[in-house]
DNA sequence: TTTTGAGTTGTTCGA
DNA sequence: GTCGAACAACTCAAA
């Protein structure tokens, strides 16, 4: 270990713990930990997801010693002059297989490469890097059943130690932050930082994981994982939560539901330009535009169409910038079939409030509720928002919670309103709006609209 | 090469 | 209430 200096440029793997990449700038010599802000990734964010990477930045700097610099402006001339400016012979970093990290790496790594510095990476925010899991003729899987097993076959590297007495270089400049945007939800950030994804963690490992099979479906009980913004930002990684799960009923769905996620982040690798296009070609269905389609679209997105799980969801969405992923499901379905308006649209909303939106993850979930995406299966999957609610909100609470307008109506009855006795529909309830379509009618019409294609 | 079994998350209808 | 069948045809992955 020599006098040499290394910068580590975080990413979106903001932690110290379990960081390969930092492990090995930290052998390389005296390390220089790095974020650059970037523009062109912030302006399709949203204030609540920067304001969070914010916090979570304000977290990191805290657990490098007050040594993170911030600098602003396009990555490869930003990387290319701090390590200039340090004197590092390398940067290191985890690797992005996303369609725009990739092109911006690419142009860091030979700006680096014109002074005579090198950009490596090692590791990737994934259990298993993007690529890696292939079938037995070696191409990519594109059917979700067969890459988990090879997946989990396959396995994944086990989490490595925080480095001991990292030498941080202290003192390097970094430029004002950008603002940071008041976060559009309305109840604030959720729990921000490597020490409190931990204690999440420990939350979900202790107390959930043995019914999370079953409960995990139930927007109406707390009993999901809530570590995906941790997850998007990097203040754990997989394999620390694979390394601690064991091999109960709960913990292999939730092992499955991480496989998802590597699932998704593979198909995106081998098929970048599916962030627009649909990842099936044949999948080109006829989408509604027009002002028709824009109101529409409105109501959606205030939690106003009608339909008390699809409102009290994307009620959720706004208040907390997070939904409950059954609830994505149903609310997803519902632009798409009973409104027949275009995924690209829900996605873009969707990335715009979650503090966990994840290009890979949400690009194809919203695919997959097209019917456009990896899943070739029935397209006449479609979701029944009064039955989907009274199966997964048994007893109405998820939505009471969030429309407070149907406050009154007890127990699953709150799930068709207007269907039930006339007294109960009456003083707020009634500023609840009427359904904004018929839901039998319309998923006729979206049948229809999927035969044609 | 050809064949075979299977494909996250559903709904409706009729018995 | 519960249960099984039907809802298209196609693509994928492995044998």
């Amino acid at each position: 270990m020599g006098d040499d200096v290394a910068v580590m440029w975080f990413r979106r793997d903001l932690r110290v713990g379990d960081n390969p990449a930092l492990v090995a700038a930290a052998e390389a010599g005296r390390v220089v930990p790095l974020f650059v802000h970037d523009d062109v990734l912030a302006r399709p964010s949203g204030a609540n997801r920067v304001a969070y990477l914010h916090a979570t930045l304000d977290s990191l700097a805290a657990d490098v010693g007050g040594a993170l610099v911030e600098r602003t402006g396009v990555p490869s001339k930003v990387v290319r002059a701090v390590a200039a400016e340090v004197g590092a012979s390398v940067v290191l970093a985890a690797e992005d297989f996303g369609p725009y990290g990739r092109g911006r790496d690419d142009a860091t790594r030979q700006a680096l490469a014109g002074d005579g510095r090198l950009l490596r990476f090692v590791g990737s925010p994934y259990a298993v890097a993007p690529g890696t899991v292939k079938t037995r003729s070696g191409t990519p899987f594109k059917v979700f059943t067969p890459f988990s097993q090879m997946w989990r076959q396959d396995g994944w590297d086990d989490p490595v130690a925080a480095p001991d007495g990292v030498r941080w270089v202290r003192g390097v400049g970094s430029d004002p932050r950008p603002e940071t945007p008041s976060p559009e939800a309305t109840e604030g950030l959720p729990p921000v930082g490597e020490h409190a994804a931990w204690e999440a963690a420990e939350q979900f490992l202790s107390e959930r994981i043995g019914a999370y099979k079953e409960d995990r479906n139930r927007p109406d009980l707390d009993r999901t994982s809530r570590l995906s913004p941790h997850l998007k930002f990097g203040t754990i990684h997989p394999r620390q939560l694979l390394a601690l799960l064991g091999d109960s009923a709960g913990a292999t769905t939730f092992a499955t539901e991480l496989a998802w996620r590597d699932f998704y982040a593979d198909v995106l690798a081998q098929r970048p330009d599916t962030v627009h296009a649909n990842f099936v070609d044949s999948m080109d269905v006829r989408w509604d535009t027009g002002d028709a389609a824009d109101e529409r679209f409105e109501a959606w997105t205030a939690g106003r169409t009608g339909f008390p799980i699809v409102d009290a969801g994307m009620r959720q969405l706004l208040a907390e910038g997070w939904m409950h992923n059954r609830v994505r499901m149903i609310t997803a379905s519902f632009l798409v079939k009973d409104l027949h308006i275009d995924w690209r649209r829900g996605a873009a909303w969707f990335m715009r409030h979650l503090f966990d939106g994840d290009v890979a993850s949400n690009t194809h979930g919203w695919q997959w509720t097209a019917g456009t995406g990896t899943d070739a299966a029935p397209f006449f999957r479609v979701f029944n928002p009064a039955l989907q609610g009274r199966r997964f909100d048994p007893e109405g609470d998820y939505v009471r919670r969030h429309v407070p307008e149907l406050r009154s109506i007890p127990g699953k009855a709150v799930h068709e309103p207007r269907t039930g006795a006339d007294d109960l529909f009456s003083g707020e309830a009634s500023s609840y709006p009427a359904p904004i379509v018929d839901h039998a009618a319309e998923r006729d019409e979206a049948l229809d609209r999927y035969r044609q294609r």
